[in-house]
DNA sequence: CGTTATGTACCGACTAGTCGGTCTGTTTCC
DNA sequence: GGAAACAGACCGACTAGTCGGTACATAACG
């Protein structure tokens, strides 16, 4: 392991203190005094604290991003597919918990020319799910009652919202949260006759409880 | 309709600025301008700019956790009054979806005594829809397979989200989207059998996709 | 009834403090 | 020695909150 650079500490820190406190409850200076930086290490390595908000918010979108074409591709199935996105878009939980409280607590304050660049990434992220729901349709897996665009809405806010109550500490892994969100999802979106596809009934959760 | 009182105008004022911009996004000039009042006029009705977030943090969970209840006493069944209160809920982006927005974007910085009261009522409503769960899982017609807590906040997350998303000029209403979202969650958390039940039935949509 | 007293809603210039950002060094590293 | 990385004193714009005052209503008084 490497020793990290001053930008890394500077980004680091603030992530905590921003996921506590808010983009607005922190200040450059608690920023520069915690990372045992200076206002002088901090403007040279960003342009504003508005970068820095900005940097946050992009180390995490394009991850999830790239996790998410990366399973399209690895999968050949609308069922297969949907469910190596949400397994893996739950799992950045552990790895980016405060990167996603302040993405979604704090992108209204990005500014102009950062503000779009970031959208132009979340509308990626909803455009591929849309569209997987809608080849599962047009393959009669997925059901044609509920338009493909609300249900990728509910799964965004089902998967998103975990941000607000997911405790590492707690009784469940993430892990085990994400076979639950699939099952549920699986549940409500597919027809009966898919539902009963042996590749799909392993996606669905049996008998007892799941435990961690 | 009798004339807004000062506090309201300033109230209303605060919303849509806040739902625009944030909370830090706006200043107690602003507020004050745009409301056609002065410094003096909202000091005399507001302790401070936190009382004013604390106002409208309140009126907003008041309201959702008191239909919530109405929505729990006016039915007898589990799947019923999970319907009903999914139903009350969503509808409450027509009327109040800049409180929303700002009840979830701004939450954070409300400080001590408005914060723990605000967080009562929040868990007060979180623990009313794991009870129906709860209720429903001892009946045997909500599958026991998945923890009501997570299914309780896969709900509250699938709902929440929508004022992320939901535009009143788009193409559905909210009583659609309400319709939608009692499908979804029943086909995700009722046992087989249970779905089957006429009274069920009537919640589930059928055949085309549902339109405006 | 007219006058004075009193409480309430509201006004707006002012202030004390804060915070993002700059500028002038100083150190480190090639 | 020269450029890049960093330190920290300093600045100025901005903002939540204050405070002395006004306008107006209702009540008390003679």
């Amino acid at each position: 392991m490497k020793k990290p650079t001053l930008k890394e500490r500077i980004i680091e820190t603030a992530l905590v203190l921003f996921e506590k406190n808010g983009y607005h409850g922190v200040t450059v200076d608690q920023i520069v005094t915690e990372s045992g930086s200076s206002k002088g290490g901090f403007y040279h390595n960003f342009k504003s604290k508005d970068e820095l908000l900005y940097y946050i918010h992009d180390v995490f979108i394009s991850y999830v991003l790239e996790k998410a074409r990366e399973a399209y591709d690895n999968f050949d199935t609308p069922v297969s597919r949907l469910c190596a996105m949400i397994q893996s878009f739950t799992k950045v939980f552990d790895l980016y918990k405060p990167h996603i409280t302040v993405f979604y607590q704090e992108s209204m304050y990005l500014t102009g020319e950062f503000n779009q660049q970031i959208n132009e990434k979340r509308d990626d992220y909803r455009k591929l799910i849309i569209q997987v729901i809608h080849e599962g349709q047009e393959n009669g897996e997925f059901r044609t009652e509920v338009p493909a665009e609300i249900s990728a809405m509910a799964i965004i806010g089902m998967v998103n919202w975990t941000y607000k109550w997911f405790n590492k500490d707690g009784p469940l892994t993430i892990e085990s949260i994400a076979l639950i969100f699939n099952d549920l999802l699986l549940h409500s979106l597919l027809t009966e006759k898919a539902k009963n596809q042996e590749a799909v009934q392993a996606f669905l959760i049996k008998g007892q409880p799941i435990q961690k």
